[in-house]
RNA sequence: GGCUGGGUAGCUCAGCUGGUUAGAGCGCUGGUCUCAUAAGCCGGAGGUCGGGGGUUCGAGUCCCCCCCCCGCCA
């Protein structure tokens, strides 16, 4: 079976982060999967390096267009070396055979119709490469993505049929409900293309760093779009146009992107395929962003995660590793040095490199480290049974992109070995002299490591080409076809002395990103709670004192104050009130005030209101405070008080 | 404002077409072994399944209303 799997082509106008390497990562294991179970394979990433924003750099920098893009091109390039990817092709949207393939493909859609010529007149962001009808505007005339400023621009353009193709892929996305993947993407898609679609402006004449229409059409003043340019990257890498040497692996098995570019690959992708009466991808997958700390990344806020750094600290796999099982795929994940040590701690050091070690530690005291298979399935048929039970179960979330589940799931064969090694303990078995016995749950436990390393080999390469060579033998498309479909065991070997793989983390490796306060804070509507409540008990807006004075309001003294993980508005506080415990509360004032500013100050509590979870945790009383247009004014005592004391 | 998806243990989530005491991992906690990276194993605590109505012999699972969160579109 031919399988191709691809990444965006990533854009030469920064250089690569967190957001690059999780797409990196994520389609290098599908391809190293893929070649692993005897699949022929091919894996391409590459740069988009055209467009008016990429001239523009590189003017600022007073650098030749393409030398700025080979420099940024090539820091992209060198990261995927460093860490190893198993790309086939690196392509470049400036590489000579990409520019005649894409050629050839407007030269086709023009043939049959699918690209006319006419003017375009519109705002367009330089930023975006993007023209925004007026209606989407923001005030001023700004961009509705990037809020800059945008131009009225007025050109001779060619348009791409897009309108043409609007029933063809809501029929295609109907038939081919795997298509767009996660599902909750795939709606929104399909809701968009209903929505209509008009033509597509498909080349500028604004500026000249870009793909020349074909000579055919005598266009000199045009270059193309930089979408129809960059999209077409999956073809022309295969030899589309030219010498089409791969084009037997068209189409593509997964097209990864993130989620902020699936619109181009689900509906204008797909439709200029249509057009050059080429078949569709398999898969569209979208992947979710990655926050850092709860919080967004921004270079502003300098908690931008580079993945350089990440490696050098936690070393490359295990980053891997904690990106592919922290996040259901399609979902935003979230990077913590404590959440990455957690894992690593728990799944690779405690489950998986312990495990190692131990057959290690016994096999040298109990058999001078020879391991032998042969009495395995006359002791333990049926650990050996759950755990290929087990394995048996995984190839589809490979195929359904569930990687957090996949490795869930493998990680219930270390869970087997563990437990058999407890509950057979060899230790016993030696003393009592069966020592054949305690022999064969080491060699047990030897293969169920060898077979979840080949099952763990398309995510963790290096890592589990150690822990194979320890147990002596190679992780190849034989030994999986061996261990894995043909159920084999080890053959006799010397196991080898390792050092701990997984060496367990106590503490922060990196220094921490700087606690950004919300620099931006937007104006937002404080909920206020009990709104609600005060306007039912006071009919007509009057209440009787009795009233009033079941709001137990008292004077309470801010011990801690912290940031809400992914939340703008809300801090989180301890408060004596004068009680055994300090009341835990979720405030809404973060926008007014630091968690710094807050610590051994006093505050107004409302201290017989209901608890009630915010952000899922336990908010017990309210801080009151006076809001108007100015902001938020929390109401203190003039002079302090005890803690506890009651307002009334 | 319109349309998706979602709100289940401290955290992250599973729970197919409604059916015995609602599950997993992590965390917490009690116990225990000693081959091992203070790792492993066994046990425990912890949930009015967002709220309210309804259908049903029976609802986390279906229907209606409301609240809140993410996303897409306006």
């Amino acid at each position: 079976m031919k399988n191709y799997i691809t990444t965006p082509i990533y854009y030469v106008n920064g250089e690569a982060h967190i957001g690059h390497a999780y797409t990196t990562f994520i389609a290098d294991s599908l391809a190293r999967y893929s070649r692993l179970i005897g699949n022929e394979t091919y894996f391409l990433t590459g740069t988009d390096e055209h467009g008016q924003k990429i001239e523009e750099s590189a003017q600022k920098q007073n650098k030749p267009t393409q030398i700025f893009a080979d420099e940024i091109s090539a820091t992209f390039r060198n990261l995927w070396n460093e860490f190893d990817i198993s790309y086939d092709q690196f392509i470049r949207t400036t590489d000579e055979t990409h520019k005649t393939g894409v050629q050839a493909a407007f030269e086709k859609m023009y043939a049959k119709g699918d690209i006319y010529k006419d003017f375009y007149e519109g705002n367009y962001c330089v930023s975006c490469e993007t023209f925004f009808p007026e209606s989407q505007l923001m005030d001023g005339g700004c961009c509705p993505d990037c809020g800059r400023a945008t131009t009225i621009v007025k050109e001779e353009s060619y348009f791409f049929r897009l309108s043409k193709y609007e029933k063809p892929l809501l029929d295609y996305y109907e038939a081919h409900p795997e298509f767009i993947l996660p599902k909750s993407r795939r709606n929104e898609v399909i809701s968009f293309v209903r929505g209509g679609l008009n033509d597509l402006s498909v080349t500028r004449t604004s500026f000249s760093w870009g793909v020349h229409l074909p000579a055919s059409l005598n266009e000199p003043k045009h270059v193309m779009y930089v979408w129809l340019d960059a999209l077409m990257n999956y073809v022309t890498a295969l030899g589309y146009g030219t010498d089409e040497a791969n084009m037997d692996f068209w189409p593509a098995n997964v097209q990864l992107v993130g989620k902020d570019i699936l619109r181009f690959h689900a509906i204008y992708w797909p439709a200029f395929l249509m057009s050059l009466d080429l078949p569709l991808p398999k898969h569209i997958a979208a992947h979710g962003w990655w926050t850092r700390d709860g919080e967004k990344m921004s270079k502003s806020k300098g908690n931008v995660v580079d993945p350089r750094e990440v490696s050098q600290h936690y070393g490359a796999e295990n980053f891997r590793y904690f990106m592919m099982r922290e996040v259901p795929f399609g979902q935003d994940g979230d990077f913590s040095q404590r959440a990455l040590i957690d894992r690593m701690n728990s799944d690779l050091s405690n489950d998986l490199g312990n495990l190692l070690n131990r057959i290690i530690g016994m096999s040298e005291k109990y058999s001078n480290l020879l391991v032998d298979s042969a009495d395995v399935e006359k002791f333990h048929a049926k650990e050996l049974n759950d755990a290929h039970a087990v394995l048996a179960t995984l190839e589809p979330y490979f195929y359904e992109l569930q990687l957090h589940r996949y490795l869930e799931e493998l990680w219930k064969v270390f869970s087997i070995g563990n437990k058999a090694i407890e509950e057979h303990a060899p230790w016993v078995k030696i003393k009592e002299g069966r020592t054949d016995e305690a022999l064969a749950t080491v060699a047990l436990v030897a293969n169920l490591l060898a077979k979840a390393s080949v099952m763990l080999h398309a995510i963790m390469p290096k890592t589990t080409a150690t822990i194979a060579d320890a147990l002596g033998f190679e992780i190849t498309t034989e030994s999986y076809n061996d261990l894995i479909i043909h159920k084999g065991l080890l053959k006799p070997f010397t196991i080898k002395k390792v050092p701990p793989l997984f060496p367990r983390v106590e503490e922060p490796l990196m220094q921490e990103a700087p606690k950004a306060m919300s620099e931006e804070a937007p104006k937002v509507e404080l909920k206020q709670m009990d709104d609600k409540k005060v306007s039912t008990v006071a009919e007509e807006g009057v209440i009787t004192i009795d009233q009033f004075f079941q709001t137990s309001i008292k004077i309470g003294t801010v011990l801690n104050a912290q940031e809400v993980p992914k939340s703008s508005k809300l801090l989180k506080l301890h408060v004596d009130l004068g009680e055994e415990t300090p009341r835990q509360i979720i405030a809404g004032i973060r926008e007014y005030y630091s968690a710094e500013s807050l610590i051994g100050t006093q505050v107004c509590v409302v201290a017989n209101l209901k608890p009630a979870k915010l952000m899922g945790m336990l908010s017990e009383g309210m801080v009151l405070a006076a809001k108007d247009s100015e902001g938020l004014s929390l109401i203190r005592p003039e002079k302090p008080r005890l803690s506890g004391s009651s307002v009334g």
